[in-house]
DNA sequence: TATTTCCCTTTGAGTGTTCAAAGTGGAAAA
DNA sequence: TTTTCCACTTTGAACACTCAAAGGGAAATA
């Protein structure tokens, strides 16, 4: 049984390969985003290899085995689920539920997950836009990209918040750029670094390193644009 | 910040010292609650007594302070209400949420169990009958019903002797009839002016007269009855 | 009074997670 | 090629919690 900490680190090795399946992650990077030393992540990773869930390349990074996978698609099931039944059940706003599904993903029993997913629906997506995973471990994956990497006259949905931090997300909230939101490009300045695009009527420009943090899936004539 | 293990001790030595407020209540008993060796409980109230939660007489017990039933009281008020809330919301079966109550206790919110507590219409007692302490740290006390007005199949647990003549006390003790017992009343006899409950696993009869110096906090379904 | 017994406490050690600080490997800069 | 530097690893230690097993106190029994 994978204590707490185990699944915090698992998870956050999938979030970090996750725009890259396979990818290798540094230690260093887990170091940040776990805030421990590094020391600590390189004592952890090693016993994370121990158990199989990941396999560790010294001086290079980490990785998840098929294993690691399960475990963390498992992770963010509980996560996600518990997410979108604070917002649908409990009338939370969606910016506020990441730090309280972060506690209550590692308490909730299979018995209680399943309840809930059985009340909501077995939805596939949670109120960020993110996929839940099935009890299966499959995911639904729409191809997303960064509205940074995005030309003028391309046209899509928003699709996911990448950016979870709660300012982030009051941010977008208020500018209309909230998952289901349609948005059309007008203008990329690259000198200026910013991107100037319509949503909800609306035009908005925002600096390249916010755009990052907004994940759309373009119409299918912007998508050939790759 | 108390720790989980600190609030599940915590919670125990309430529990423990629940039917005789302020009395002492012996390490041994604490260990076999918490199903840990003698050594762990030793070491470990000696540690609350450190954080003031507990005053401990080596060798006699511990009690808690006013700190240590205030954090008592908090720790019941969440367990308490996600009973309920898992009973009313999710439909679970009151038999079966303690152990799930137990986790989740530990990982809610302030800001969610006020969520809880306002969709339940801030509610005063739990599934079991049991009163759900206020924000505040209020507690209602259970309604107390004398013995003799039992019905056959009333379940309960005896929360004062209300006789207290030493004579009655000694009888009352000798059969097990002491607060903090649970009671099954398995027949009424109107005539013989008798009535018959199971205590701690015994069969015992007993007159009316006697009967109406024990009261009883009768379990909800009982209550209903009144 | 002497002995036994039952608890309780102490001691020493282990696990899981973390940090501070010193050491090292290898890529990039000189 | 040599040096520098940063990221990573190692080492030693701490903290919270736990156990096994030995030691001690006080009440019950003989």
């Amino acid at each position: 049984m994978a204590s707490r900490t185990v699944e915090d680190y698992i998870k956050q090795i999938y979030q970090e390969q996750q725009p890259v399946p396979g990818q290798l992650v540094s230690l260093g990077r887990l170091a940040t985003a776990m805030e421990v030393v590094p020391g600590t992540v390189t004592t952890m990773v090693k016993a994370l290899a121990e158990a199989g869930l990941v396999s560790y390349e010294p001086r290079q990074g980490v990785r998840l085995t098929p294993a690691g996978e399960k475990l963390a698609l498992h992770v963010l099931r509980r996560h996600r689920l518990i997410e979108l039944f604070l917002v649908q059940v409990l009338k939370f706003d969606w910016s506020e539920v990441h730090a309280e599904a972060e506690e209550l993903e590692h308490a909730v029993s299979e018995r209680l997950l399943e309840r809930i997913d059985e009340l909501l629906g077995r939805p596939g997506f949670d109120p960020h836009g993110d996929p839940i995973p099935s009890a299966a471990g499959e995911v639904a994956q729409p191809r997303l990209h960064p509205l940074n990497a995005a030309r003028p006259a391309d046209r899509g949905v928003i699709a996911r918040i990448a950016d979870q931090q709660a300012e982030f997300l009051r941010y977008a909230t208020a500018r209309g750029l909230v998952p289901g939101a349609e948005v059309v490009i007008q203008s990329v300045d690259v000198p200026g670094d910013s991107i100037t695009l319509l949503v909800q009527g609306k035009s908005r420009t925002l600096g390249r390193a916010a755009a990052a943090g907004i994940l759309v899936a373009w119409q299918p004539e912007a998508a050939a644009s790759e």
